[in-house]
DNA sequence: GTCTATAATTCGATAGAC
DNA sequence: GTCTATCGAATTATAGAC
């Protein structure tokens, strides 16, 4: 299912059609209904399984010893590993979400919501202890889910791909320390 | 077309109907097209304009006398307030671009490299001038520019807004100094 | 400018033979 | 498991009356 999960992160879910996903696995549409209920369905598994990695991630990372501090590091660092084996999946995860239906979406969104949350809760208890400075809790929550969110264009969109360790020392500093004056 | 900008927004621009778009606006669907060529026709002429003013934008600031540093502050403070005043246009510019056909597609994905590179160019010379750290410039790049590109769901997704002047000190704080610590 | 009606195509999904 | 054939619904877009 790679090849799919590529055709889908370059045409849209809403854009690839069944025959799309046929043609690609060199099968006939009607085939492809032997391997899966429905287009939606996909899209629903897809995302349950990327997102579960996420949230059993940042699940064993809040329930350690580790000070706010090494938490982050280790939030950013388990981030990038998993955006650079699995980029197709995480570029669904970012792009494709909005076109889960009814409850499913729902449930996405409460979800997400949690692991913002939990970031929000190591930034906060992080400022508390002095080891980060005092800043909005929320603005400072976004930036860093941001400065992680588009790294798995760089992996998706080019040959040479980045050195996943050289990364994370990069946007950590970033994270940490910004470009560098204020 | 505010109306329409929101509903595309709200289901993508693949999955907005043009029964949903004439509904909208209180139209049979027939009549949506006294005003527009085609569905695709809205798409390209809403990101030519937002994406118009971008460039516009960092343009004066490329043949600005400011430093470096001063260009990078005040294109953050140029995107907030473009992002602020125009949420779905700025939501549709990051979601939906792909939607674009042929050489449209290929245009904008030209322009948006041409205004990496020239955020690429700030940082690089500010590096050099010792007014930035030391840092990948390709890294630093996506990172500010993550920092920013996250904002227009403040506006987009909830009822009370944020200011944006103080976003703006949030913001430029995290891009210029980050968390806190290193 | 706005409508009714409909053309022409494409979509997700199923039936049933092999 | 894989196919041919096809259904029924939905889609973009147009023709032409008012």
């Amino acid at each position: 299912m790679a090849t799919t999960l590529k055709l889908i992160h370059e045409k849209g879910f809403k854009a690839t059609t069944m025959r799309d996903i046929a043609s690609n696995l060199n099968f006939e549409v009607a085939n492809v209904y032997n391997y899966i209920d429905s287009k939606q369905s996909l899209l629903e598994s897809f995302l349950d399984d990327i997102s579960d990695e996420f949230h059993l991630s940042i699940d064993n990372i809040m329930a350690s010893t580790y000070s706010p501090e090494e938490k982050l590091r280790s939030l950013i660092s388990a981030n990038i590993q998993l955006t650079a084996s699995k980029p197709y999946e995480v570029a669904l995860l970012m792009n494709d979400w909005r076109h889960l239906n009814g409850n499913k979406l729902k449930d996405f969104l409460k979800r997400r919501m949690d692991y913002e949350n939990k970031v929000s809760s190591i930034i906060t208890e992080g400022i508390k202890r002095k080891q980060f400075r005092k800043m909005d809790i929320e603005i400072a929550t976004y930036s860093v889910l941001a400065s992680l969110r588009w790294l798995y264009s760089k992996y998706t969109d080019r040959v040479t791909k980045l050195n996943p360790i050289e990364i994370e020392k990069q946007i950590s500093d970033f994270i940490f320390a910004g470009i560098g004056r204020i």
